[in-house]
DNA sequence: CACGGGATAGAACGTATATTCCCTAAATTC
DNA sequence: GAATTTAGGGAATATACGTTCTATCCCGTG
């Protein structure tokens, strides 16, 4: 216990701690190792590339263990720490510790953090609280809501379909983006509708039965979306929609809904069940069509 | 794969079991310990205790630093250890190590275990089951690493500053347009960075240090975000980061960044953690600004 | 091609740690 | 109340570990 080693205090805290938000140890550690990482001999970046790979065996493990995971000689493992400001392998192996020991206390005490309910204003983890509740809540509806063979209706539809229309106003509008973005990765033709005020019909003066629509709107329904999706089941392209009603009027007439409900908070709708479900989509006609 | 039950059984265990029938070392020594703890001596009580309130000190620490938190003989601590069935302390300290190890692999391997190995197409019920797993993984990932001051001082940063500049490509982006939504909504002056490719630094040449920025990345960085984000720096813009590891290029020279963890399907990232902490930024900056 | 400097590997050293043994204290039984 | 058994404490011992030193190798340089 009797470590007389003075443990240079200064050897990782004399970098700019401005303000509030201090450096842990750990952090001040890896900040080092950028800095230095581009003047270091081979041995050493194979140490470095390590230890910012498997941080807990450089917690629990000992010099040799290192040693050999990293494939180099023990003694190299304590001139890296050396040349890393420590005063030796075991000064630098507390840091890790640190960060082990600390991680876990704060995983034991964040539940009586987060649920603070002394009125105080709100604060950061309140409101986080909030969010993160509101997108498990979210992806716990959708999973027990979800019929399967409906979703496989659904991807049976999309994947046949010639350009799928992706039509989701104001709130929805994130999920739709990222459908997109999802679907051009996958190169699967589609097509935003409405991403220029006015013109939205424009965007699929082609579309037709061939083609296939996916529909977002959920409660407010926005009037906009609500008049071209009547205006694409007018033009037969299949829809699919993603509502969180059977009351929702953008059910389309064949009956291929998925059921979503997406908790808000505050006002905000969490759309982590919105974005599942879409990811699910776009990933299952990728693979259906091969 | 014997893994067919469902997640919501996973979704509350503290520890991932492998499987309920097979018990992990350190559940398995909780069980000997309360068979044996009526008729146990008092010095033994007292180490029973300890070792069940302060697991982390038991893997971390030695037999007289134990013993000395304890109360007891350090002799006393390795008496215990094989009364217990070990064959010396180092024996016993191996489970409680492996559980530290175990505790911060649990979202790695859990979603590719999906993967079909067998060739067959995978059905929608499965990717969205993928998809599902990887968004909740990467929830709880989140709401145990995160750090409340960490929170607090993003926050005040941001609500201090003039403008804020969104950063974040390719698989960020869709985080970024939807944090881009949110702060519009709520009336709050910002900017996207690279919206146009190749004019980037022209979206910031008026930012300074009354501003702030976010920037979004992960493994593996993508290098024109770094570029941008050493640019942002250069100019003395606050930077918040949410990045993956104390490892990441990204992480600002102030230490303000937040741990976020996005599990991955198939290649594709679940933004479900992402979206949760970027809506938490915006609605307390909003709260904050009154 | 020769030379010098630094990086690396391997071995030797000293220390800290777990372990073991033994003695003392306490409790239980005859 | 004495003897025997069991728990606990303390010190000695053995081992594993981090550390340091030195010889060797590699790479760059004159």
């Amino acid at each position: 216990m009797g470590r007389d080693i003075p443990m240079d205090e200064t050897a990782l805290t004399d970098f700019p701690n401005d303000d509030a938000s201090e450096l842990s140890d750990f952090d001040a550690f890896h900040h080092r190792l950028r800095l230095s990482y581009a003047g270091l001999p081979r041995r050493l970046v194979q140490l470095a590339d390590f230890v910012t790979r498997e941080p807990d065996e450089v917690a629990l493990g000992t010099v040799s263990s290192l040693a050999h995971q990293a494939g180099v000689q023990p003694s190299t493992v304590v001139r890296f720490a050396r040349t890393l400001g420590f005063s030796g392998f075991s000064d630098m192996q507390a840091v890790f510790r640190d960060r082990l020991r600390l991680r876990n206390v704060t995983y034991k005490d964040r539940v009586s953090a987060l649920h603070r309910g002394d009125g105080q204003p709100l604060e950061g983890a309140t409101i986080f609280n909030g969010f993160f509740e509101a997108a498990m809540e979210s992806l716990r509806a959708l999973q027990s809501h979800l019929i399967p063979e409906r979703l496989e209706a659904a991807i049976a539809t999309l994947s046949a379909a010639d350009c799928i229309y992706l039509l989701g106003l104001r709130r929805s509008m994130p999920v739709i983006r990222y459908l997109s973005y999802l679907l051009a990765k996958l190169d699967i033709r589609h097509q935003i509708i409405g991403l220029e005020t006015g013109m939205e019909e424009e965007s699929f003066t082609h579309a037709g039965p061939q083609d296939a629509a996916i529909v977002l709107s959920y409660t407010a329904y926005a009037p906009r979306t609500i008049e071209l999706f009547r205006a694409l089941e007018a033009r037969s392209v299949p829809v699919i929609a993603m509502t969180d009603s059977a009351a929702s009027p953008v059910i389309p007439a064949s009956g291929l809904w998925l059921e979503v409900h997406e908790a808000d908070f505050q006002g905000f709708r969490s759309n982590a069940a919105s974005m599942v479900l879409v990811s699910t989509l776009a990933a299952a006609v990728a693979e259906r069509r091969g």
